[in-house]
DNA sequence: CGATCTCTTGAGTTCCCTCAACTTAGGTGG
DNA sequence: CCACCTAAGTTGAGGGAACTCAAGAGATCG
């Protein structure tokens, strides 16, 4: 059965069944990593590309002052940059949030990959418009979002990746993220987002508990934040001429 | 003599000599447009790929309540997305700063200069991942940067970016923006942008005018920003095997 | 059963915003 | 060539959203 990562890339675009078990083959092996632990440090040299097949990371990067900022969260089907390998050198960090199991794809495989599969290609190059889109959407919340707006906003964009990969179950959906990282994810403080996040539970949009967060009304969730998920461009256009 | 756009592909890959005449030719026609025009707006079908040949534009979105965060700088040879066309819908709009000159590059015309050109896909890749690295750069600025870091860190990477396509002259260079720019691109207020320019100057480190800003010590804006321009990775490794 | 991480709550502070008024530069048309 | 208009910039005063500092309560784990 098709991997998470498979999954994803096939509501991107119409893969063949050769198309379907090259992406198998090259995902078939992976390793099961704890959490808290780094994929890939800032300042390394790029290695294989890694794609998370279960469990939740982020991008992120310490300030000289020492506070962190994350940029991204990767879910299970999410892939680093897929060439990774044309840099010298990691501008930021990729760290497990929860336990995760991730597979590796080499260099060579990856060329080979996208020169035989047309199908494959269009996907990726899908799936990496949408990820400029989520950052351009970060930019946005951060400049011109209030901290309650953001912090709903942030979880309505989690939320629609969950269940555009099958792992928010019937409207309800655990997000397995401490305030902390909530608060590195916004450019706020543990303390302030504690609060708002009382603001949400109070309103009915979320239950908290420690370590996750539970979204049960992700439309008051929509409201709150302004949400629209344009940009996570679900819809894409079939194989242009 | 080849444009800025060819000439920023050529610092990121070895282009062979076809290569170059090709994409003169796919950039040979450009139109002149005015200052402050939409060369496409949110909402839009995309067109065809369009390439910044000569002034400034920016990427930009308007929230429901009025007000707008910009996510990018266009600057000389910059383009937008290569693959724009798979996408159904723009998720933000492109703008003009100052008269520019525009080239733009037609679906089939784009498909055939990828296929039949590695280097020049090459080259693009690696644009690709710098313009990630700056998207992700402008949220740590947002998140974790003081409004004067987050100014001269702005103006850093635009100092940089300029002295790479080589508009910016013996150290000093001219930002043709203006402070309601900045303050839309940082997520502050017109007000607040003034008074923290102001700093800048003071600081030696800009002169001020109307519509512009004129780098004159790099260094102290370096110093200032906490700059690291190793995200803009200027060095990228040559083709891997 | 201390150690550590996460969360919570309170009190005081500060950075940046809001609101408002005014200046200056440029452009345009009478 | 002046009168007017608009966009851009400047400055001041007051307010508020989010921060800092601090202390403590609950979980989870070796």
């Amino acid at each position: 059965m098709a991997n998470r990562f498979i999954h994803k890339l096939m509501s991107f675009a119409a893969l063949t069944p050769d198309e379907i078990s090259a992406l198998e083959l090259a995902t078939a092996f992976s390793r099961r990593i704890p959490p808290r632990t780094d994929l890939i440090r800032e300042g390394d040299r790029p290695g294989p590309v890694f794609v998370v097949l279960e469990g939740w990371a982020f991008r992120y990067k310490i300030l000289p002052n020492g506070t962190r900022q994350l940029m991204a969260f990767l879910m299970p089907g999410d892939a680093c940059d897929l060439h990774i390998g044309i840099l010298a050198e990691m501008d930021h960090g990729i760290r497990t949030a929860t336990a995760a199991r991730v597979a590796t794809i080499g260099g060579g495989q990856m060329t080979e990959l996208m020169h035989n599969h047309p199908g494959i290609v269009q996907a990726m190059y899908a799936a990496q418009l949408t990820d400029q889109g989520i950052l351009r959407a970060w930019i946005v919340s951060m400049g011109r979002r209030s901290s309650i707006e953001r912090l709903a906003h942030l979880i309505c964009e989690l939320y629609v990746r969950a269940r555009s990969i099958g792992i928010a179950e019937h409207g309800e959906f655990e997000i397995p993220l401490s305030q902390s990282i909530f608060a590195d994810a916004l450019g706020m403080t543990t303390v302030h987002v504690n609060r708002v996040m009382q603001e949400l539970r109070l309103a009915g949009a979320l239950i908290l508990s420690r370590g996750s967060v539970r979204v049960v009304d992700p439309i008051k969730l929509v409201q709150i934040a302004g949400f629209d998920e344009n940009y996570l461009h679900r819809r894409v256009r079939q194989m242009p001429a």
